[in-house]
DNA sequence: CTGAAAGCGCTAACAC
DNA sequence: GTGTTAGCGCTTTCAG
């Protein structure tokens, strides 16, 4: 299957131990600065690692030492969302402070491309495993924590499997954004969600409901595309409403793609309806667009600590975590309130 | 340094064998699907494996098989930045088809971090290397190709060292750039450039350069910014350069970090100039702003494949690519073609 | 078709 | 302080 990778024979400890003139624990101590270890003899072994271009074997070490490699490894749907590579990038920074080092694998939201590098991480004896779960691969193929690796879910619940999990407090953030744009007088809301089948997605719509019911106004279920998949999704339901008899004076996408999509749409119209987005996005201050914030960042940083409590032994029961967003507001020039 | 990581005791092949009443080396052949196993037992090494939910461990595979690990070690500067994780996502796919993994590190374009990455990347042996070099690594710390390691530079230069390199059209797509920016009347074009030190936006503006030369418009350096390093740093450039007596009718940024930085400072203007990005952004065209498209996909996968050659043993002299970059371009509202 | 022995590069455990 | 022995889990030889 995998080539022929001819090794480029690099130079082994014995060989820096035989240069030195000591023998090959010694060297290996004198490399890990470990104690009980003569300067002198210490610095000769130094110059002869150098000396040769020496540098040690982790697989080797790993294997002999503790049977599990120094690495995570990591599932997100798509790099290309800044969303999911905020959360990677803080990840991997909570990881380098300990040496730790990520493996970044890209499942496009597919159940049996997750598994597939899943697997591959654990074949690897990583340490750990931060995963943005599919939303088919429940129950997931990998039967993943039942294999003993320590796992945190992001941003996806975590099912019926005894992981830790640290998400969005969805159901809180759409509704204070909704509540927003009642407050402001609208009444006729649309909504523009991503796949159905993402958890995250029907939490949020969740949350449009409520706040509607709560502010006694009647949800116009034509005004809901619950399934638009993907920016070109997106755009194409923005399209249909804006061209609707009475389309809403306010639309909610459902996380940045959505957004984008929709703005698409709007860039082409003289007077848009508001548009209130969850996640960030970059230029929302220079488009005027809304947004129900979250970060990314304290995801991952929050998921990369968890898990690290994890590797260091920690067994208590799972942990749920909700992050908390806050809505923030920028004039959106079709806002009905100037 | 490491805390004690307890390996999850799992089962080894041994066990296995054992389980099956069969050699180690027959069950390493049965699961690795290797010629002269009987049906039968293959059929029973199989069932033991999955009975006692074995999976092996390719750090032992590979530090018996051929000293490297059939992965490959990748340096971006900023995973936030959707330029660079395009580039890596590509790159991975490209990765995935051959079934080998990625581990991917983040630099912030600091030298140092950089390095301690490619020297973790060298240690754990991986069978290649794809690095987005910082500006300040020349001569690089770890003499990269010199280690033995095939690497391919990424959108910067590979410097002196025998590695290949792919790199857009830095110079062309400038001048193309700024061009079209001259066919449409302007004469006072500003520049808002990311790091001086940055090869990509050196050749950039000197695409501008040669461009107003070549059109007999003389450069008014008091117009360029070009050392503004981030997005905030980018939006007082803009800012700075909009408070002048005589402020450029037409700007461009060298990069979508410059580019969001200086959209941030036109939102406030009522006639804001025109504005011409290096690289895409995701709502070029919602926004007006026309832009030097490069693809970081084609980026990614071409450097994979690249590397994929070396990996494979091919051992041609250094290669040095150049990829196209087009011209996009999007009414901006303050164009004075209109 | 199957098995026994050796060893990848390193560290753990114990001697001296 | 230093060296020796054993062996991590697997694959490679080489015998049957």
């Amino acid at each position: 299957m995998s080539p022929p990778r001819p090794s480029p024979d690099r130079p082994t400890l014995r060989q820096v131990a035989e240069a030195a003139g000591v023998s090959l624990k010694t060297a290996s101590r004198a490399l890990n600065a470990e104690a009980h270890v003569a300067p002198r003899t210490s610095q000769r072994v130094k110059e002869a690692a150098s000396a040769l271009g020496y540098r040690r074997n982790v697989l080797a070490r790993d294997l002999r030492s503790h049977c599990t490699s120094n690495v995570v490894g990591m599932v997100i749907a798509d790099a290309a969302n800044p969303f999911y590579s905020g959360i990677a990038l803080a990840a991997a920074e909570v990881l380098a402070e300990r040496g730790m080092l990520l493996f970044l694998g890209f499942s496009d939201e597919d159940a049996e491309r997750e598994a597939h590098l899943v697997e591959g991480f654990l074949e690897r004896r990583v340490a750990g495993l931060l995963v943005i779960s599919s939303p088919r691969s429940h129950p997931r193929p990998t039967d993943a924590p039942e294999h003993g690796t320590p796992t945190v879910f992001l941003d996806r619940p975590a099912g019926d499997l005894a992981a830790d999990e640290v998400m969005f407090d969805n159901v809180g953030g759409a509704r204070a954004g909704i509540d927003h744009l009642l407050a402001q007088g609208h009444r006729r809301i649309g909504v523009i969600g991503d796949l159905g089948a993402l958890p995250t997605h029907r939490e949020r719509i969740a949350g449009v409901r409520r706040a509607l019911v709560e502010a006694g106004v009647e949800a116009d279920e034509s005004l809901f595309v619950t399934d638009a998949a993907d920016v070109a999704g997106a755009e194409t339901a923005m399209r249909s409403l804006l061209s609707l008899p009475a389309p809403p004076t306010a639309v909610f996408a459902t996380n940045n793609r959505m957004s984008v999509g929709a703005l698409r749409a709007l860039a082409e119209v003289p007077t848009p309806p508001a548009l209130l987005g969850f996640d960030d996005l970059e230029l929302a201050d220079a488009l005027g667009v809304s947004v129900v914030s979250n970060s990314p960042r304290d995801m991952g940083e929050r998921g990369a600590r968890m898990l690290l409590e994890r590797i260091d032994g920690y067994a208590g029961p799972r942990r749920r975590v909700r992050l908390r967003t806050a809505l923030t507001v920028h004039r959106s020039p079709a806002s009905p309130s100037h």
